[in-house]
DNA sequence: AGCCAGGCCCTCC
DNA sequence: GGAGGGCCTGGC
C-alpha cells in the first residue's frame, strides 16, 4: 500500500525553484491519474517506474525518487507535469465563457498532465462505468499483478506493466483482479500495442482527428476513453471527453435540456470553446465533481 | 432491493 | 444512424 512505505522515496530531496501557477492538489487528484497518494506532507505516485515524492516549499518543488536520483527524474517531471504550459494563455483562450472563470478562479494552477500514453491508454479502459475507489484498486491489482516490483520499496510498489506484460495475460487472469468486462479490452489492447500493430507515442505528432480514429479501433476504446488519452498523454489540447458528469454540465449551462449524443455534444464544445477545449472540459470537470461531491457528503 | 456509476459494443429498428 | 439493452462489480 502507498502509506506504509517509509523507506521509498526518502533521501535527501532535490530541490528546484518554481514560482509559475501549479496546484499540485488538483492537477494529481482531479482524475486524470490514479497512482498518486497523499503520504505526510508529500505527494506521492509512481512514474517513469520509480517512486517519486513531491511537495512544493516556498518558492521551490521538493523531489525524491527512488531508485533513481531525483536530479535525473526531474526533467521527466517536469514534463509529465506540464510546468512549460502557459496556463495565463490557456485561460485567456477559454475564459470568454463565465462558467470557465469561475472554475479557473477557484481551482487556478491546475495542469492537464502529460502522461505516458501506454498507462494512459489503460488506465481509461478501466474507468468504463466505474467510480475512483474501484478504478485506483483495479489499477493497483494489474501493477501488483503484471508489474515489476521496484526496488528499495520491500516489493510494495511496482511499476506499471509494459504492453508485453499485459498482452501475455489473459482476459481470466485480469477478471481475478476484479475487473469485470473490461478484462477482455485490456487484453485485447495490449496484444494490439504488445504487438506494434498501433504506436501510441507516434499519435503525438497526427492530427486530432487521425489519433482519434486510431484510438477508437482499440478495443474497449469509445469516443470518450479516446478524448481522455489525446487529452491526458497525447498533445491535443482540443479532446474533449463526454461522461456523465461533462454531459449533465452541457445540458444544464449550455444547452437548455436539448439532447444531443455523445459526440455530437463533443464537437459543439470544441466548437464553443475552441483550441484548448481540453482545459475548459476539465475545469468543468472538476467542478462539477468538487460541488456534488461537497454537497452530498458521505 | 434495485439502480446506477467517469462506457463500449452489438442488435435491432 | 441511432436509440436501447447487456455487461462485471461495488456502493448506496
Amino acid at each position: 500500500m502507498a502509506g506504509g512505505v517509509t523507506t521509498a522515496a526518502s533521501g535527501t530531496p532535490y530541490r528546484v525553484s518554481f514560482n509559475g501557477p501549479l496546484d499540485l492538489e488538483s492537477t494529481l487528484f482531479s482524475g486524470q491519474v490514479f497512482r498518486w497518494r497523499h503520504v505526510g506532507h508529500w505527494y506521492q505516485g509512481v512514474a517513469f517506474d520509480n517512486v517519486i515524492r513531491i511537495r512544493r516549499t516556498g518558492g521551490s518543488l521538493e523531489v525524491v525518487g527512488c531508485p533513481d536520483a531525483a536530479a535525473d527524474l526531474w526533467p521527466l517531471l517536469a514534463d509529465y507535469l506540464s510546468l512549460n504550459a502557459d496556463l495565463e494563455r490557456i485561460y485567456n483562450s477559454i475564459s470568454a465563457d463565465g462558467r470557465i472563470r469561475s472554475a479557473v478562479a477557484r481551482y487556478g494552477g491546475m495542469r492537464v498532465l502529460r502522461q505516458d500514453p501506454w498507462e494512459c491508454l489503460i488506465s481509461f479502459i478501466c474507468t468504463s462505468a466505474s467510480n475512483i475507489p474501484r478504478i485506483t484498486r483495479n489499477i493497483e491489482s494489474i501493477c501488483q499483478a503484471f508489474g515489476r516490483p521496484i526496488s528499495g520499496t520491500g516489493g510494495s510498489m511496482h511499476t506499471f506493466p509494459t504492453p508485453e506484460a499485459l498482452a501475455r495475460a489473459t482476459e481470466a487472469e485480469v477478471r481475478e483482479l476484479g475487473l469485470g468486462y473490461r478484462a477482455a479490452y485490456l487484453v485485447s489492447s495490449a496484444r494490439t500495442i504488445a504487438e506494434g500493430a498501433v504506436d501510441l507515442m507516434a499519435l503525438r505528432e497526427a492530427p486530432y482527428e487521425e489519433a482519434l480514429e486510431v484510438l477508437t479501433s482499440l478495443d474497449g476504446v469509445g469516443d470518450k476513453v479516446a478524448n481522455c488519452i489525446l487529452l491526458f498523454s497525447l498533445d491535443k489540447p482540443e479532446a474533449f471527453p463526454v461522461d456523465t458528469h461533462i454531459d449533465q454540465c452541457l445540458r444544464e449551462w449550455y444547452l437548455d435540456g436539448s439532447k444531443l449524443n455523445r459526440v455530437k455534444m463533443r464537437t459543439w464544445a470544441q466548437e464553443h470553446f475552441g483550441r484548448n477545449a481540453g482545459y475548459a472540459n476539465h475545469y468543468l470537470f472538476h467542478d462539477r465533481r468538487q460541488q456534488t461531491s461537497t454537497r452530498l457528503p458521505k
